[in-house]
Parts: structure tokens; sequence; C-alpha cells
DNA sequence: TTTTTTAATGCAATCGGTTGAAATATTCAT
DNA sequence: ATGAATATTTCAACCGATTGCATTAAAAAA
């Protein structure tokens, strides 16, 4: 591959010339442009990437750690970067961690060991005191989906508690007073503050979730089914389903859906996320919105900007909230 | 941040030591090895990939272009990858091109400044003889989902045609006569090949496929519920669909039951591809496996082998084809 | 103890660019 | 025509590593 020198030499110019070509610098003749152009078309020169991070100390690429692809919500994440991205031209250094501390770290790591300038960083599994340090070693490092109060301006995230009470208020709005819960079983802070959320709106109304009315499942379809068939083996009584995501929420409608239950006209179901699923699956479910796309995006140009050196104003903080998608999964409780 | 000249004024050593350490190479006598990690650890050093990258011509990195991250198909395709990067300890630089001609090229040559050695290409867009010719100009170059004769070695890719036949033959067994094809608007090659297997096998049974009964619409799930919109408005007779992907499929079940359509009791819907969507979706949908996630696999695997140097023993060709996966969308016709 | 052999370490060139300062060429006003 | 001002172009140092070769120190053999 021909190198800055192999263009000089043919155009009889210097390296200088022929990077300020490369450029679009000033100081350099039209006609000299012009020539080194067009031998640089010829001999289909292609700058060194490398190289130039290692002089510029800029490389022209954004740093993403997510869990993994295959979940659409982290799609739909790393779709939002990708939005920004593309718009500056610049590339996506993708490092999956997969919800371990050790993985994760290494994920942040082999981001910096290429020295990009900024990132966006979906944990879980590290210490805040890691992430902090990470953070004030690295301008453009933005944390999303999760926050810190000591770097409350790297952090872009959703309100989960604000979420779960929306998610309880609609329920009982609705005239739901027998509600059951799905939750997550994994250990990371979110399941527990949609729960307090919802214990919150729960309480404001003098209603409470027993422990027995929760089940916990892994996060997924089959998560959901088994959390229903629990509920239902246990002969607990509930006419409303709050579920952590939508595709517990989706597994449980299946699972219900086999037992005979009508959705919503026995048993409404309310999802969490509002990901593509939410709008396939029959009924459609009714979820709570959250706009990680959008944050995602937020979250990409903030690294971008603070990795060029630009700083926060104000002590600015970037909470989103969820808001309700009303679809059609949940209704009023049967009479009876 | 800490470099390998840093280290070695530290640790009293001359940098080719230090760099000896780093790459745990031989000649370094084993009190000197320890010194020098430990100061490493203490400096938190972390050798920069850029530079690393320069004087080897190595990038421990592998290139993906694919059209977007947000379709479940694509994200599957992405996960495969990272299977085999995560094993590699490979990173992953990931450019969008949406299937647009200039995206695609960009794609690759951003790619290409960065040097990446190994490369997984989904691209519809360009022609034949430029894909060939990066081929020729990168050993590590695979293209997925596309077959190009001249570099069969470099193409992993799906009999679409196969899966077609497939396709029909399985709803023509079932007893359906009357089939209605939804496919996709898209100028690209996909759609065709698979409408030419089902039309193959309707052949084969003395069937065939008036145009009065094929429908053109966005490869999605809006896509799928205008086809059958327009089926229905258009009093078009049919016991069975065949779609052209799960998307289509899953939005051609929502407009049937919308109009009180039976699944499968009155209607049959066949989809392609068994994205996630095809389990998550009510009735199940009966499609056709796809299996990207192998075939990304593969593709990296040969990718990273290829630019290490490997060459391929035989004319080895990488071509798969799609099984049935029969869920609960299909059944037999109406006997009326 | 001296000479070989082997192990450990350092030197210096190199990868492909960027960039401030110096050198050279060109243009303009006088 | 001449010196000053301005526009082009080149020089050369540097970014942070790797690596073949030379050098030095230590161990083994004579």
């Amino acid at each position: 591959m021909a190198t800055i020198k192999d263009i000089a030499t043919a155009a009889g110019v210097s390296l200088a010339t022929v990077s300020r070509v490369i450029n679009n610098g000033p100081k350099v003749g039209d006609a000299t442009r012009e020539r080194v152009k067009k031998i640089m078309e010829e001999m289909g020169y292609r700058p060194n990437a490398n190289a130039r991070a290692l002089v510029t100390k800029r490389s022209a690429s954004l740093g993403v750690v997510i869990p993994e692809f295959h979940d659409p919500f982290f799609a739909t994440l790393a779709h939002g970067i990708e939005t920004v991205t593309r718009k500056q031209e610049v590339q996506i250094l993708l490092s999956a961690g997969s919800i371990e501390q050790a993985t994760e770290r290494r994920a942040i790591e082999t981001l910096l060991e290429h020295r990009v300038e900024a990132m966006v960083v979906h944990s879980k599994a590290l210490p805040d005191e890691e992430i902090i340090q990470f953070a004030s070693q690295i301008p453009g490092f933005m944390l999303i989906n999760r926050y810190i109060p000591e770097i409350a301006n790297r952090c872009v995230w959703l309100d989960n508690e604000a979420g779960g009470q929306i998610m309880a208020e609609h329920m009982i709005k609705q005239g739901h007073s027998k509600l059951a819960v799905i939750s997550s079983r994994y250990q990371i802070a979110d399941p527990a503050m949609r729960l307090q959320g919802i214990r919150n709106a729960m309480a404001e109304f003098g209603l409470s979730v027993p422990d027995s009315h929760i089940e916990y499942g892994t996060p997924d379809q089959e998560g959901g089914e088994q959390a229903v068939q629990n509920l239902l083996a246990r002969g607990i009584e509930f006419t409303g389903i709050m579920a952590y995501n939508d595709a517990m929420a989706s597994g449980a409608m299946s699972m219900l859906q086999d037992h005979n239950l009508e959705i919503p006209g026995q048993v409404s179901v309310i999802g969490y996320d509002d990901v593509l699923l939410a709008k396939y699956c029959r009924p459609k479910l009714t979820t709570l919105r959250y706009p990680i796309e959008m944050m995602a995006a937020r979250a990409a140009e903030l690294a971008l900007s603070y990795a060029s050196g630009n700083t926060t104003t104000s002590e600015d903080t970037y909470k989103y909230t969820p808001t309700i998608v009303k679809r059609e999964s949940v209704g009023r409780p049967p009479s009876r």
C-alpha cells in the first residue's frame, strides 16, 4: 500500500507538502495541490490511520462498550450512537463486556490502548470507584444507563425508579389491585430500582406487593414464561402483571395464553423498555418507553464534545424519565 | 499516559528490554522482567495500539461492515463475529454502510485506512468488480451473504434459491395450492433468488405463481401489513402466504388477524430468517432457519486465518442451506 | 586463570505520518 | 529595478512502539 513518501516522490515534492494536501491544509499552491491529488488518486493512496493517530494523538473514533449485540435493546443503543458517529465521520470501535467485572474492565482497557479519546460505556459490574477512576483518566468518558453522583455530568441515565412508579400507577388507575411482579434475577441495580418505584406507587395508594407476588427469572422470554408458570402453580391471584422488561412480558403473555387466560380481558400485562418486540407481539404490549436510542446519541455527542476539549458549563445532569406507551395489553380488571 | 520510555527510565533499562517484557519476548532476565512488570503495573502503563500497529503492520482487529445494527438479523450476525473475536483477543472495528454504494465503499475504505488485515463485509450495493478488487487487495477480506464465483473462497453465503424452494415445497406438501408471495421491493439479489426458488418448487408440482399473487413491500412489518392489505383489497384468494422475511411475515399475520382470519386455521404463513421475533410472535412463526450467527463466525474465522497467511487448501466454498423450522403458523388449508 | 559459549541488555533504524520553523520563490509597492 | 511582504515549499524533529545486530556481563569449559 502506497505511503505518503511514495506520493511525495512521484509528485516530486516533499512529504510535508503531501501531508498538507491530504489534510486540506493551507500553504500549498493550487497547481501543486491538484497534481498531488491526482497522483494520490492514481496510486490509490489511503492515509494510515494508525500513523496519524500516533502523531496527532487523536483517533477519530469512538469506543463503545456494551454487553452484547444480540439483545435488541443494545442493538438500538448502538444504532443511536451510530447516527452521531456517521454524521461526525468518526469510527466505532466496539468492545463487548458481558456484565462481568473482568470482561468489562478488559473492554475498557482495550479501548484505552487504542487511545480512543471518546467512549460510551455500559457497565453494570464494575464498582463505582473504578468507573470514576476511568472517567477522570479519560476526558471523553461517558457512562450510559447508570448514575454515579461524583461524575454526574458523565452519566446519561434513566430514572428506573420513576419508571416503576409510573408503571404501577397506571395499573392501579386502571383499577388493578391484585398485582404480580416479574423481576430479573440478576443482581444489578436496575431491577431493584424498578421494584422500589413500584412499591412507592403501591404505598401511595395504600397497597403493597407481598413477596409471594414477586417472581424472579432471567430477563428474557423464558424467564417470563417460567415466572408466570410459578405464579400460577402457587395459586397466586392477580389481575395484572408488571414485568421487568418487554421480553419477560412477552414470555408472560405466551404462558398466560397457553393457560387460556385472555389478555387484557382477564389479565393485564405491562412491559418495560419498548423494544421492537413490544410492537410485534400480540396483543401489542403496553410498556414504558426507554428512549435508549436518543440517550445513546446524546451520550455519544457528549463524549465527542468532552473529548475535543469542551467542558460542561453547568453541573448538567442527563437524566431521562420513561413515559408510558399505551397499546393493547393493559385494560381494566375483570369486574366479577 | 505513560509511554514505554517512561517505564524504561523508571526501571533503569532500555526501551528494547521493556518492549520485550511487554511481549513476553525471550532474552530478558527474570529479575529484570519482574521489576519492569511491577513498574508497568504501578504506572498504569498501557501499550499504544496505534504505535504498535504502525511498526508491526498488524492491528489485532477485525473490521466489520454491516448496513445497520438496529436490525436483529445484523445484530445476530455481529454477535456471531463477536464470539470468535473474543476468543482470539481481537478488536472489532465497525463501519456501517447502508446498502448504498457510496456508504458501503466509504465503510470499507475506512477500515482499509485502519489497516485492519481481516474484514467481514456485508455488501449488497457494490458491483462485483469492485468487491473483487478489494478482495484481491486485502488477504483477509471475507464477503458474507453474497456469492461471487471469481472469489468463491472468500464468500460465506446462503443458498437463497434453495430456501425459496424448501419453503414452497413445505407449503405445497401441506396441501396448499393457492399461495401468495410477499416479497421485498428492494432491488438486491436476495428477493429475486428466493422467488425463483419458489417458482421452481411450484413448477415441480405443476403450479405457478401468477403476478397477481405477488406483492412487494418494504422488508419490515409495515411492508408485510400493507402487502396483505393489498392482497385482500384486490380480492385475491389464498390459503397460504410465503413472506420474504420474518418481519414481513409477522406484519402479515397482524393484518390477517385484524381481518379475523385465523392462523393457521384459515391462512398459513411462513417466514424466512428465523430471527428472534419468530419465536416471540403469536402464533409462533414457521420459518426457514438462516444460520447467520454460525455463518458470521465462520466468516470471521476465515478472515482471521487468511489474514495471518493461511490460504485455502482446496477451492472450498462456504455455502449454507436454510432448513425449515416448524412452529405454529403453518397448517393444512381449510378443507371447505 | 584464560578462553568460549551463552544469556542479558542496549543501540539505532524504522513504521507513516504531522507540524513549527527555516528557506526559497513570487508578488507588489515604490 | 529593488527591497519588503507574502506565498510556497522543504527540513527535521517527533509520536510510541518493534527488532536485527552489536555489546556487555555472566556462566561454563579448558
